[in-house]
DNA sequence: CTATGTGCAAACTATTTGCAATTAG
DNA sequence: CTAATTGCAAATAGTTTGCACATAG
C-alpha cells in the first residue's frame, strides 16, 4: 500500500538543520545517512566502502557526492571522522551526547579492531590540554597490538 | 683538513644491522637517519619536508628513495611512524628504551602540536589489551584541541 | 524559477613501482 | 664482479574540483 515511501524519523530534523545553513536535503544525503544509521555506531566505513554498499542497495551515488556528503555530515557533527593508524580516512555515526572519548585495540598484522571506554584516558587528555592552555575538543587513543590469534602465530 | 669526513657515530651499527639482513649501507639513508638525529627526537617531518630538507642541505636523496628509506628506517625501527589526524604521514627519530607512549595535543585549526607523556594513559591502554587478550605494542593518544591563540581567535 | 546539488571526467596529491644505470661490498 | 640500490618516469590510490545538467524549495 505504502507507494509513497514514509518519511525517515531524523529526516526532519535534518532537513531544519540544512536549511539553516541555506542547504538542501537531497535523496543522496539522507541515504548516506540512513546508511550509517543502518549499520550503527560502533561501525567505520571509508567513502569507498560507503560508495559500493549504496550501489549494492541500488541506491546510486557518485563517488564524488559521497565524498561532499561525508564532508558536510562530519561538519554538522552527524557523522565522525576516525582516525585509525592503518587505511585511510573513515567515518562512523556521531552519537548525541558529549561521546568524546573514542578508543581502538587495532591489531597492527590483521587489522582487527576492538573498541573500548575509558575515563581515565579522558582525564589525562583533560589534564594535558589544561597544562598547556588548549581547549580540548576529542580525545582519541589508539593501542597498536596484536590480536590473540596473531600473537600466536608470530613465533619468532 | 679532514678530506675524509669522519665515519658518523652511529654509522658502524647501522651498517652492522643492514649487513645482518643482506642490505647495504649507502649515503642516502645516512643522509636521511642523520637528518633526524640532527632534528632530534620531537619533530615529525613528512616524506616531503625530508626531501626538501635533504635538497636545501645539497644532499640530493630522490624523493622515491626518502619514501623507501623511511620505510626501511621504520621496519628497522629506527624510525617510528606517528598517525597525526591532519595531515599525511610524519616520521620521527625513535629512540632507544620502551618509549611507547607518545602522545599529542594538536590544535585542529593551527596544527600546532604539543607532546605530552602519561603513565595514566599507558595503564590503560595495557588494561584495555589485557581485557581482550591483545599482546600491546605502542599506544597514542591524539588529543584534538584548541590552542590558546585558536582558541581566542574563535569569537563565535 | 533559481540557487544548490549532482554526476562525470579531469585534476591533484601522496605514494609506489618498473626498469636501466649505478655502486657497496 | 654482482646483487642491492638509486633515480627517473610512469603507474596507482585516494580525494577534490570545474562545469553542464538536474532539482529542492
Amino acid at each position: 500500500m505504502p507507494s509513497i515511501p514514509a518519511p525517515q524519523p531524523q529526516a526532519e530534523s535534518l532537513r531544519s538543520e540544512l536549511h539553516g545553513r541555506g542547504q538542501r536535503l537531497t535523496p543522496q544525503r539522507q541515504r548516506v545517512l540512513a546508511l550509517f544509521e543502518r549499520i550503527g555506531e560502533g561501525s567505520h566505513l571509508s567513502a569507498e566502502e560507503v560508495h559500493q554498499r549504496l550501489l549494492r542497495a541500488e541506491e546510486r551515488v557518485s563517488l564524488a557526492t559521497v565524498y561532499r556528503t561525508l564532508r558536510l555530515l562530519s561538519s554538522m557533527e552527524l557523522l565522525r571522522e576516525l582516525e585509525l593508524p592503518e587505511g585511510g580516512r573513515r567515518f562512523e555515526l556521531a552519537t548525541g551526547g558529549d561521546h568524546r572519548d573514542h578508543h581502538h585495540l587495532v591489531c597492527v598484522r590483521c587489522g582487527h579492531t576492538e573498541e573500548f571506554e575509558s575515563q581515565a584516558v579522558i582525564s589525562a587528555g583533560e589534564q594535558a590540554a589544561g597544562r598547556h592552555g588548549f581547549r580540548l575538543l576529542e580525545c582519541v587513543l589508539n593501542v597498536r597490538a596484536l590480536c590473540p590469534s596473531c600473537a600466536a602465530a608470530e613465533v619468532s
